[in-house]
DNA sequence: AATGAATGAGCATTCATTCAT
DNA sequence: CATGAATGAATGCTCATTCAT
């Protein structure tokens, strides 16, 4: 807010690195995830990352912005790593949808706590936040559906109802989060290959 | 937000007396829907249902308990839903299948504003409530899985990770109401052919 | 309030009689002595006495007239059961001290429960109910202090400061509710015998 | 009400930053002193300090919490001035129950706001809070009947039923904060002469 | 003689936020 | 960079009381 605003902090990514910045978004991913964005109060978020209210306060300039930080860079991880994962591979329907399916399962498993918060908190974000995530989240969904709309126009896949199938395919992945457990269940590989099996399967590829 | 709060019981013409009662539980059921559980106060509840804040309490002795209470309500009639779907239909895997999906499908479009709750809300729930629900929504998880299980034991469904199909179709049953609109979308019987569809796929029948 | 309000019910002596307003006196009693009077609930004192509140608004007309109605009639009967104790008495003093002193004490052990609230509720009645209490409370204090004055006149008592003596005579008999246990401690008459010796001792009889 | 509300905190200059702590516990004290633990609201005792309902809570976690701290450290005042008197003086009976009950009518003099919670609403306090107390409390009751026990055994007391005693003399310093007003009656050490008087007669000394 | 339904004011407490240092 | 102290608005909930029957 001070001198203090000009430095890397508040530049763009709002998740600012440093000691205490990195300790509080740990902490707020954790118990935004937990709680929900109602049910966490900033107080304990300042408090498990070991800092004291006002130090949040210098790294964040609201609960919002906090919260709206994390969403945005955790979409923003995920979006780019499904371009990563589109780019690494042919033209080929199937083999760009099981790669967008192995992209989205990865992203899920090995970063449950954002994705939690991703796929269910989403809806408390305010106007302009709310905007530019809603934008991101369908270019997410435009890479799923052209993938499949390619591959029904080609031939390749057999669905009549494209969209649903889209939804179908997403709503599956984004809910392993809900029930994975890393030391319970299978790794995330085996665990993508299991989604792709049924993502094809889903398309009638 | 949009039409929930159209089919408010606050228009106009005050509550009778001594229906209090069911104007607060449909007022609950929006407003739980619409902010989430520690989103909603009982205070804004209260006012939709055109009661005061006591009124509230005189009916229900706690947001927990009122909060419980519409979940516990619904996952109820979703079960006994698919439990009469099971009872009219043959032993026949696939036709089972068919069954409890358009049972689910069906009441996830009809009861869009509970199923929100249920879906997403169900980790708010304290102790006793808790265990109850949970119990009750493992019994139709078991409701799925056994079918399909059986499905797969018969040889009718091709299917190498039947815990996967399962959560699967689940996942892509539940995320309806997160999306569908009956103005703009198709009706509950269509949309329940076409995840059928897809449940079929995704078991390999 | 109505019609009902000409009856028996409500016609100088605050508690009423009938089975309705027996109860609700008895509850009351107990609960203003155990919890005091604003830790005390109009609604807890109707539920002990197994009715509605709206039954209890219907024998009292407020929490505060039920609570002075108590009062009173305790205050009341304790200054009667002064008068008739003095009354069966000569005119010596060290007698008459005995009497008040034995009637006094009889009275906080057989009426432990009412006694609790005299002695340490008083100060919430308000307006015209603390006046008449105050009043009320004064003419026992000053049936103590002329008995130990005449004492002092006549010789009887040797005692420098009688009003010092009447201060510590009444505390020492108005604490009994505080500690007795009729199961545990001596009965009423033996307690009665021990405060008396006290009392003249303090009076220097 | 009367002199206590003159020497409140919130005489017109604001309370300087960084005292709000005895700024609270100063209101505090005297509010609880006037109505009783139910009977005192916080936001009373905050608006007499001079502060916001919040800054109550920055410096104590509850109501419970601030009432149970101002009765334990006045019972701990208490018995430590009981403690110093009995240190510096002999162990003729006679001598040390003057001393204690001189400590004890001084501490319900001087500290007159305090020693009317302490005396009266013990009650109130819940569970560890209580026991804490309760046996502090108890403490100070040995040394009253300790003094006693020893002076009847030498044969210096003649006193047939100690614990009576005790609480007699107990019950009378405890009553002061009752009824003393400083600014009509006598001095501390005048009324803890005329206290230790009585305590004599009623110990047969 | 009593009830079920409702109310407005008040309760203790927690919230996100700001200020001064 | 960070803190301790403070705030106003809101929270879930209980209170004594009233209304209509």
């Amino acid at each position: 807010m001070t001198a203090a605003s000009e430095s890397s902090a508040h530049n763009g990514s709002a998740i600012p690195r440093g000691q205490g910045g990195d300790a509080l978004s740990i902490a707020a991913r954790e118990i935004f995830a937990e709680r929900g964005y109602h049910g966490a109060s900033i107080r304990d978020i300042a408090k498990r990352a070991g800092l004291s209210l006002s130090a949040l306060y210098y790294w964040h300039s609201s609960k919002q912005e906090l919260f709206a930080g994390l969403l945005e860079d955790s979409v923003n991880d995920y979006v780019q790593a499904c371009d990563a994962a589109l780019r690494d591979c042919g033209d080929d329907p199937a083999e760009r949808l099981s790669a967008i399916v192995r992209a989205t399962v990865d992203y899920r498993v090995r970063r449950r706590v954002e994705s939690t918060i991703a796929v269910r908190e989403i809806r408390n974000l305010e106007d302009e936040h709310a905007r530019r995530l809603g934008a991101l989240r369908e270019s997410a969904t435009r890479l799923f559906q052209d993938i499949i709309d390619d591959g029904v126009r080609r031939g390749e896949f057999r669905c009549e109802h494209p969209a649903e199938a889209r939804r179908a395919i997403q709503a599956a992945c984004n809910a392993i989060p809900q029930w994975y457990d890393p030391e319970r269940d299978v790794g995330a590989a085996e665990l993508a290959d299991r989604y792709v099996a049924i993502a094809l399967r889903v398309v009638g590829a």
